[in-house]
DNA sequence: ACAACGTACTATACACTGTACGTTAAGGAG
DNA sequence: CTCCTTAACGTACAGTGTATAGTACGTTGT
């Protein structure tokens, strides 16, 4: 009967599900919403418990990116190499958009973790098999990468720019205040430049033609 | 006499002012350490007299944005195209290494100001003249823009990660740890991966793939 | 069966953050 | 001189991450 206090019970927590809930609240009031005692008041628990599992809240990030990045689908093996490319990019963009934290996740932090490493292996396996050398292989993926990044969060950036009707009514005024005799091509672009803003298409553009640069350069 | 209170004499503060000091001190303690209050001290100023100038946190990077852009050197109209696009591509990875903050000011706000719009229109009028159809030139700037983009943000972290000892270390050991049974080719192409990870010749080395890839599409 | 121990969690506290609200005094206009 | 606008102030609020110290539980050794 003691009524002591109502303790949580022990081993109510455990790493998972530590990160499984940070991921759903960081997708439910974005990422910037998130904080420490957010997540732990949505587990039950005083803010200072999530410390005995994480060392800080960069630790806790760190593994909800590794988290994410097991989602990232494997090659497959039975395609020409530039669709091999074109396959683990546009997986990773697909993850990036549909867990927006995924994209500051992987700008803001090094690059660790297993499965992290897994889609680098296969990204570098394919190049490799393509027949790039050590060095190219390495820089290719260098590339690809921060291209995947970039347009991706800018993706990803211009798209919550979108929700806030606020926010984007002012971006269309500032827009077309500029002064078509100071700015004549980006007035005159900027109807194609709001479209081409995102989308699978401006991807692929962007992917294209760094594979097109690929091909042109290996005698092959 | 009456010294009721040493208040600052009016009109210390301006628009300029204050976006030049924010802008040193974001150079000084780092673009997550940098906080209106200590702008505001910096200033010799309460924290809420921003304020009268800015309607918060967002727009004073706006303006700091802004203000950086105008850094970013105007297109040399006597080179051939590519070396233009080169030239203005180089410039603004070279002023965000210079500026780190400028990186995050770009990734995370959308683009605005005449500054930004001046570079935009530097870079699509060279495209333009290239020959690019309105929609072609459009997609490249963006593509052009998200490399540059996510190229110099990842050379930056990478970097400002070298310098924490403590954090450098123990992304190598997490590196080290990693089965070469597992992720062979990620531990074979380690050293070049770690040597091509940022650096004039990394970042030229997608440029050109991309200004590869425009060439190999166009007739010409 | 009982005491000891490590661990999982709590409580409190600190030094911060951005900014909403209301106040006050300086400078210019009438 | 009075009035009014406005630049800067002070206070307060609701947050943040996390250092430090304390407490109750489950396991383990005897």
């Amino acid at each position: 009967m003691s009524d002591t206090k109502p303790r949580t019970p022990r081993n109510t927590l455990n790493p998972d599900l530590i990160v499984q809930t940070a991921l759903d609240l960081m997708e439910a009031k974005g990422t910037d919403g998130f904080s420490l005692r957010g997540l732990a008041g949505e587990l039950g628990v005083g803010p200072m418990a999530l410390y005995t599992y994480f060392r800080n809240k960069d630790e806790l990030y760190d593994a909800v990116r590794d988290h994410l990045m097991a989602l990232v689908p494997d090659v497959p093996q039975d395609l020409p190499w530039p669709d091999q490319v074109r396959f683990v990019c546009r997986g990773l963009r697909a993850l990036m958009l549909q867990h927006p934290c995924l994209a500051q996740l992987l700008a803001s932090r090094p690059l660790s973790g297993n499965e992290t490493a897994r889609v680098a292996e296969g990204l570098l396996g394919v190049l490799r098999a393509a027949g790039l050398e050590p060095e190219a292989a390495a820089r290719t993926h260098t590339t690809l990468f921060t291209y995947v990044l970039g347009a991706t969060t800018w993706e990803i950036q211009m798209a919550s720019e979108r929700l806030d009707p606020d926010a984007w009514r002012r971006l269309r005024t500032s827009m077309e205040s500029l002064s078509a005799h100071e700015f004549p091509t980006v007035v005159e672009l900027a109807p194609e430049l709001a479209r081409t803003t995102g989308g699978d298409e401006q991807f692929d553009y962007g992917l294209d033609l760094l594979l097109a640069g690929l091909e042109a350069r290996r005698p092959s």
